[in-house]
DNA sequence: CGCTTTTGACCAGCGC
DNA sequence: GCGCTGGTCAAAAGCG
């Protein structure tokens, strides 16, 4: 989405897509090859050969970098920047394992001169190597002959490097000519296993696309599965209306699981879309004629002269409707809500809906980050509404409401922290009502995950299961970021917090919060994989929500925990329950279809990563509004409000 | 022209 | 009841 997923390029800047050791697979990698047309064929060959012969490129870099090849230079920068397995110690490693073998090394030109001499002898050799075990393996023939094989690469990766060798070869050729034979077979060699290179990268750039297409696969597939769950749990809760929420419900589980265990792939990305699709059932099924109904009825009750205060019962008709469509998605983890998520929902006194309403209002999801950016990445498309001076805080607090659909009732709010301007507050508030792209799943998933779990009991229950202990044991351990979730707090709110120190216990915390360590992969800027962060945390707290004596489905557990649990044990104690969320937390972490939705979240935020997304750099959130996640609908980079550009 | 932002006004909740 | 504050509305203005 033009609009709806940018990504201030402020990250790209920083290297996130170029200087990432691990981030970009082959699929990215061309793509960002597309992307520089002024690349040689040289540097695409090393390129692909990065993928493959990670070590021997870098080594290979490494190595004909510091002398200048005549015509086209390639940047090593560039190479290395693709390099994903190599470190700086196999670098060196192979750097001084040629030394040895080729040592002394005199520098620069007279380097070259040595090696291209050397490589008539070094090919002579390895040639007569070659003969002799014709049948050996080629990796031992590199690990053998390592230095042979480098200036063999080195030779044939550079088409246009051998036209120098071939000038090279000319002034040498005057002595030995048979080596140009050797060469040209070297060459053609080589050739070939560059070919070989490039068509493995090829296999890993489709395998790529295919995790894409399987994460999109396994969204749709839930989203559909819960549409069609609507329409049973509509019936069924027609039919039995009083407990009818946890019987539709144990069946949207079990016959979810079925479907997910049918596909092979107990996937991270359709329990996202539970919340979504839960929602988007909604949506789909009744939400859209709902609330486009409601919305066309808000818009006409002014002419209809209806004896209400037209802004007053806009809102209240718009919180109804949003407590409604939450009050129906939260209901299968609210024991305490008798009515089904029905399609007509059965709407209690005014006061129980107003109740409803007021608690999912009250649930909120905070991203604190280090950005300059106007707002942080979420792939959704947002309208800003209103603009207020916040108490204790010169900087103004911008409201926005998401547009990607109508009726959707996820709010946010944006604002600069007050002790220090370059942290941006982002709060959300409220579930999606409408699919949504992967990248702004990830916050979606958050915000709803996080709803979910402060709604359903568990918050309250902040003092007894959830104890600091459990969460901190929930999160994986590398972890440099902190989130915060506050019990105390007028509105429970989950906080994520990307400006800390690698240190969480050093942060400064009211009482009544506690604090969970969270892998942090971008320290500093938030613009893309911050939003990535959410979904992580969002998996995490849902699966402490369901972890907390909720109703969810032990089976259901069991399913997407990937047999971290012995069935029957259900009601284990808080240790073992800990653990098993936190095996399941790293299970998450290290499930391909999470990392293929990652991997999807991330080409969706660095593909969405372009022009018109960076253009507002120390601009005020609050007044530069609609550039923010690279929705910028229009953009009109204003710099009205110079609360942030005072700092 | 359609969409978005701006901005003053309004409303609700809360504390005193 | 009053004032404060947060949140929202909606007319006007801006922008492409």
């Amino acid at each position: 989405m033009a609009k709806g997923s940018g990504l201030s390029i402020d990250s790209d800047p920083f290297g996130f897509s170029l200087h990432n050791p691990i981030v970009l697979n082959s699929f990215q990698q061309d793509q960002y090859n597309q992307h520089q047309p002024c690349r040689t064929k040289k540097q695409q060959q090393q390129l692909h050969h990065s993928s493959l012969n990670m070590d021997m490129d870098a080594s290979t870099i490494h190595q004909r970098s510091p002398p200048p090849p005549p015509p086209p230079l390639p940047p090593p920068t560039l190479q290395f920047s693709v390099n994903l397995n190599c470190t700086h110690e196999d670098v060196d490693n192979h750097h001084h394992h040629h030394h040895h073998q080729h040592s002394p090394e005199p520098p620069s030109n007279e380097k070259r001169k040595v090696i291209d001499e050397r490589d008539f002898f070094a090919d002579k050799k390895s040639h007569v190597d070659q003969d002799k075990s014709a049948s050996a393996d080629p990796a031992d023939k590199m690990d053998l002959h390592g230095p042979t094989d480098m200036e063999f690469n080195v030779n044939t990766g550079l088409n246009l490097l051998l036209t120098n060798t071939s000038s090279d070869q000319s002034v040498v050729d005057d002595g030995i000519s048979s080596n140009i034979e050797d060469k040209r077979v070297k060459n053609e060699l080589a050739v070939l296993q560059a070919e070989l290179e490039r068509m493995n990268a090829e296999n890993q750039r489709l395998r790529g696309m295919l995790n894409q297409v399987t994460t999109n696969y396994n969204a749709l597939q839930v989203h559909l599965l819960t549409l069609m769950q609507s329409q049973k749990a509509e019936q069924n809760s027609s039919a039995a209306e009083g407990d009818g929420v946890f019987d539709g419900n144990n069946k949207v589980v079990v016959e979810e699981k079925k479907l997910i265990n049918g596909n092979g792939s107990p996937v991270v990305v359709p329990r996202q879309f539970m919340d979504l699709g839960l929602a988007a059932n909604n949506a789909d099924t009744d939400e859209p004629s709902q609330s486009s109904s409601e919305e066309r009825s808000r818009e006409r009750s002014g002419s209809l002269g209806e004896n209400v205060k037209a802004a007053g019962h806009s809102d209240d008709q718009e919180k109804k409707e949003f407590g409604r469509g939450i009050g129906r998605e939260e209901s299968p983890d609210q024991p305490s809500q008798s009515w089904a998520p029905n399609k007509v929902p059965r709407l209690n006194s005014p006061k129980e809906v107003d109740q409803t309403e007021a608690t999912m209002r009250k649930a909120r999801v905070s991203v604190r980050a280090r950005s300059e950016a106007p707002m942080i990445t979420d792939g959704c498309q947002w309208r800003k509404y209103g603009q207020k001076m916040a108490k204790g805080n010169p900087c103004p607090r911008a409201y926005y409401r998401c547009t990607m659909a109508a009726g959707c009732p996820v709010r946010k709010q944006v604002q600069r922290c007050a002790e220090d301007r370059t942290i941006l507050i982002t709060t959300y508030e409220g579930n999606h009502n409408h699919p949504l792209p992967p990248a702004a799943m990830a916050m979606a998933s958050t915000t709803s995950s996080a709803a979910r779990m402060l709604l359903s009991g568990s918050m309250p229950s902040a003092d007894g299961l959830m104890d600091s202990n459990f969460l901190t044991r929930t999160i994986l351990p590398c972890s440099s970021s902190v989130a915060t979730i506050s019990a105390s707090a007028p509105f429970p709110t989950v906080t994520l917090d990307l400006t800390q120190s690698p240190n969480p216990l050093q942060l400064q915390r009211p009482p009544g919060q506690f604090n969970i360590p969270f892998p942090n992969p971008s320290q500093n800027f938030t613009n893309g994989p911050v939003s990535l962060l959410p979904q992580i945390f969002g998996q995490a707290l849902y699966n402490q929500s369901k972890f907390s004596g909720l109703q969810m489905s032990h089976d259901m557990e069991r399913a997407q925990l990937g047999h971290q649990q012995q069935p029957g044990h259900q009601g284990q104690q808080q240790n073992s329950l800990a653990d098993t969320v936190t095996a399941a937390t790293a299970a998450i972490a290290a499930d391909p279809n999470f990392t293929a939705a990652l991997a999807a979240a991330i080409t969706s935020i660095i593909g969405n990563a372009h022009p018109n997304n960076n253009s507002n750099n120390g601009t005020n959130p609050a007044t530069n509004s609609n550039n923010n996640n690279g929705n910028a609908t229009s953009n009109s980079n204003k710099l009205s409000n110079p609360s942030f550009s005072a700092n």
